[in-house]
DNA sequence: TCAAAAGTGTTATAGATACACCCATGC
DNA sequence: GCATGGGTGTATCTATAACACTTTTGA
């Protein structure tokens, strides 16, 4: 893949973004950190920046990142890598590509504002994406990117439970699922379908009221990772 | 995204490659290059290079190595963005993050001596990705990457008529499913199946004979590009 | 006339949808 | 008791799977 010795190299600089999505008060949110210096100082942007040393990986310096301007620590959350983004332009000071990494985080107890970070922000994708609405670089397409690949996941995957605590209910899963696809379920087929998914829920015998009603048994995450037949959208 | 101004900017190249898959002779095969320098030189690899300048958009340094290593031209084929790779030490000169490319080409009447890099070559993706068998840097992964996403594509896309010609008959797709999944699918069924998703194949009118048996009608691909509900593998 | 491939029809089964109904709790 | 949410049973519909059968060609 690399070509001919001894040339000089384009002077390209390298960065990793996080879409951090989460379900919080209803509604899919992203993490968001206000920029404390041009270019698009004081607008919202992903959590991100520059590889630290030659050394880097990329997975590092995401979670490295993620933890200096959030204060989340990657292993409390799914991350996988996204895409990676580079039209010239896209930075005005020099040219930049950046590998976007796609994150999902239970609800925090604190959303965010309990981090090192005190600028990271929650903000739901709605109003992020709001045809008025604006955000540093091309961070608008982006994020437009990591909310259709999440809806797209929990098809034909189990992370939806990546979004819920340690322990959760049938009806905690299912809200994941309604908030992120907008779109209403039917409790009493989305209960069984889960249910038949083998080593998606493992329940701990345990159950909890919420206000009104029988008590909903408890489950954590089983060790399945892929959803067959896959929960498709309405199309 | 970016950090602070005025510092330095670690060293790391950024390169494109391609894993450009096409059906032929009964075989998923792959595009391979020989390196004509270190490291890894003679060895097979994947098409690709650095970045020619600071504003060259990764697309089209995708286009352009695929062009200048292959003959082949972007326009030919269905390319889109695979994922990144950027390991330290994957490039044993220096630090090197690469942006992946997936392309799926029709079946080329002279498989790619007839461009301009006579050294490319196509190689049955089993053989490849036997467990002997060796490619220069870390791009049997790229390459195990590559021949999943492409399985995986066929089931929810219309891609498959990417490794097609413009004109082609049921069982030209039909085959192309098959030696891609490496399974056999029951001819009838497939038909139905195909012919029922609106937008998918638009017949020309006309018919050709392969050997023996009643010749079959000829299709050009039609608008649709997602195949609802999925043609799912056997599980 | 026969083999071979294209394409249609029919039945059986799996999974999704819709919804009636029972269960277990708080008030 | 009764409202509320948890959970089961069941009919219906839709899509796939399996395969018999007809059609149209080359040899």
């Amino acid at each position: 893949m690399p070509d001919d010795e001894g040339w000089t190299l384009p002077e390209v600089a390298v960065a990793v973004d996080l879409a951090v999505l989460t379900v919080h008060d209803g509604a899919l949110q992203i993490m968001l950190v206000k920029r404390g210096i041009p270019p698009y100082e004081g607008m919202l942007a992903l959590p991100g920046g520059f590889l630290a040393s030659t050394e880097e990986d990329l997975d590092v310096a995401a979670a490295r990142e993620l933890e200096e301007e959030t204060g989340l620590h990657a292993k409390d959350l799914h991350l996988e890598q996204l895409r990676t983004y580079g039209t010239p332009g896209r930075d005005p000071r020099r040219r930049v590509i950046t590998v976007c990494y796609l994150g999902f985080s239970p609800n925090l107890p604190e959303p965010a504002a309990g981090g090192d970070a005190s600028e990271a922000v929650l903000m739901p994708v709605d109003k992020v994406l709001r045809p008025r609405a604006t955000v540093a670089f091309d961070h608008k397409k982006i994020i437009t990117d990591a909310v259709e690949r999440a809806r797209s996941k929990l098809e034909y995957t189990t992370l939806a439970a990546a979004f819920c605590g340690p322990e959760f209910t049938v009806t905690d899963l299912r809200e994941v699922y309604e908030i992120v696809w907008g779109e209403t379920l039917d409790p009493r087929n989305f209960h069984r379908k889960i249910m038949s998914v083998p080593g998606f829920l493992v329940p701990t015998g345990e159950r909890v009221s919420r206000q009104a009603g029988r008590p909903a048994a408890v489950f954590r995450r089983g060790p399945a990772t892929i959803l067959h037949p896959a929960m498709l959208r309405s199309p």
